[in-house]
DNA sequence: AGCACA
């Protein structure tokens, strides 16, 4: 328990540093003038100015430490304040040690746009609305969106500095239309300048960030080390240690979810175990049980937000679930033990036996076509194969049609799913 | 008027 420093992040007075922090600049401020503002005090080895989202900061680093504590104890007690064109300037030490610069400043033409939104509801403004309004331009290959002292902030790249730039003149000042807000949002306008950036890096697909160019988003490919960053909850509770055994909650469950539509879905990852499903508060969970911890970790990785149904329906919410090893008594429509080749099912017998028999192919269709219902409900689908499957490398491309529309059929021996659900594709 | 493009 390291005791965290409890330094006061805010102080009235910074601790002495060869860098300046300056507020209030007239926006037209130049470098000679900051210069020409700290020579009579030392020698000013570097400056930064119009920084800040309204270009009235800037920094000023001296050469030599005492040089800065001169010009700050002259301006504490002087009855004249620094100015610059008139205007009072407030003086304070920077908590930085020196100036970085990135001498690339705004000037420099580049693919990826700095875009400030302004206005009283300027972080309503989501994501994709500045999708939307920078598309015009031409495609957008990423966007991120970012909150710091200058406000609300996002990096936009274009494909090249072309885009960018029509973009850019066409935007910079301009006001989101209204049409593209929500009703009681306010005027947010933006401004514009170029960032230094070329490429982006967008680790994830979320509500701040996008990669456009690369539509399977969710995460990084490593199983292996899938850094704490799990389910970022919005407590920031970053325990949930991996597992073998995932716990999925489906929301949005407009078609009926059944135990072989998830052991579809699921052993696209690799040989699913153990599934078991039962209600938790109105909604639909299952656990789904795999033989090791590196099959969980890329099935969750790749399904987590993800729908089973195009259309945004039966969305897939994962969890590590702390079992290790489910407790399977029954085989029945609600949880099944795929290691097992016969289990006991005392309700009735199984029309379709012995997993092993033919050697049994896994699901790839989707909800596949309901023709030939085969009303079986709690023996449906045996077509998995007992312990390890033939799937052995995860990422597949687990998403499918609704129920309706994916109509690959399955092949000899093609099991259907039971079809609980009687309910039409959403195309229908 | 309070610290720089994550």
């Amino acid at each position: 328990m390291s005791s965290v420093s409890s330094q006061p992040q805010f102080r009235y007075t910074q601790p002495p540093s060869k860098v300046l922090h300056l507020r209030n600049l007239p926006w037209e401020c130049t470098e000679e003038e900051l210069i020409e503002l700290g020579k009579p005090f030392g020698t000013v080895v570097n400056t930064k100015c119009n920084v800040g989202a309204n270009r009235n900061q800037a920094f000023i680093e001296f050469e030599d430490l005492n040089q800065a504590i001169q010009m700050i104890s002259y301006y504490a007690s002087s009855s004249e304040p620094a100015q610059v064109r008139g205007k009072t300037v407030y003086l304070q030490y920077s908590n930085r040690q020196e100036i970085v610069n990135n001498k690339t400043t705004a000037d420099v033409v580049g693919n990826v746009l700095l875009v400030t939104i302004e206005g009283e509801d300027a972080r309503m403004v989501s994501i994709d609305v500045l999708h939307l309004v920078f598309s015009a331009f031409g495609f957008v290959h990423k966007i991120t969106t970012f909150e710091k002292t200058a406000g609300y902030q996002a990096l936009v790249q274009f494909s090249d500095a072309e885009t960018a730039t029509s973009a850019k003149n066409a935007l910079d000042g301009r006001s989101i239309p209204r049409y593209l807000l929500p009703e009681q949002v306010g005027q947010c306008s933006l401004k514009i300048t170029y960032s230094a950036h070329t490429d982006l890096t967008v680790k994830f697909q979320s509500h701040r960030s996008r990669d456009y160019t690369n539509p399977y988003l969710p995460v990084a490919p490593s199983a292996i080390d899938s850094t704490g960053q799990v389910t970022v909850g919005v407590d920031g509770k970053k325990m949930e240690p991996e597992s073998n055994v995932l716990l999925a909650s489906i929301e949005n469950m407009q078609y009926a979810v059944t135990l072989d539509v998830l052991h579809m879905v699921f052993a696209a990852f690799g040989a699913v175990q153990k599934i078991a499903m039962f209600d938790k508060n109105g909604g639909l969970q299952a656990l789904i049980q795999y033989p090791d911890v590196q099959t969980a970790v890329v099935a969750k990785e790749a399904l987590e937000g993800h729908c089973i149904y195009d259309g945004g329906f039966c969305k897939l919410h994962i969890t590590y679930s702390r079992h290790t090893d489910l407790s399977i008594k029954v085989n029945n429509d609600r949880s099944r033990d795929y290691t097992m080749p016969n289990p006991a099912v005392p309700m009735l017998q199984q029309p379709v036996q012995n997993p092993y028999a033919g050697n049994s192919q896994q699901y790839h269709a989707a909800g596949g076509s309901h023709h030939q219902q085969q009303q079986q409900p709690p023996q449906g689908g045996w077509a998995q194969q007992g312990g390890q499957g033939s799937m052995g490398m995860g990422g597949h491309n687990p998403y499918m049609a609704p129920p309706s529309s994916g109509s690959m059929h399955q092949g000899p021996g093609g099991h259907m799913p039971p079809q609980q659900y009687g309910g039409p594709g959403p195309m229908h």
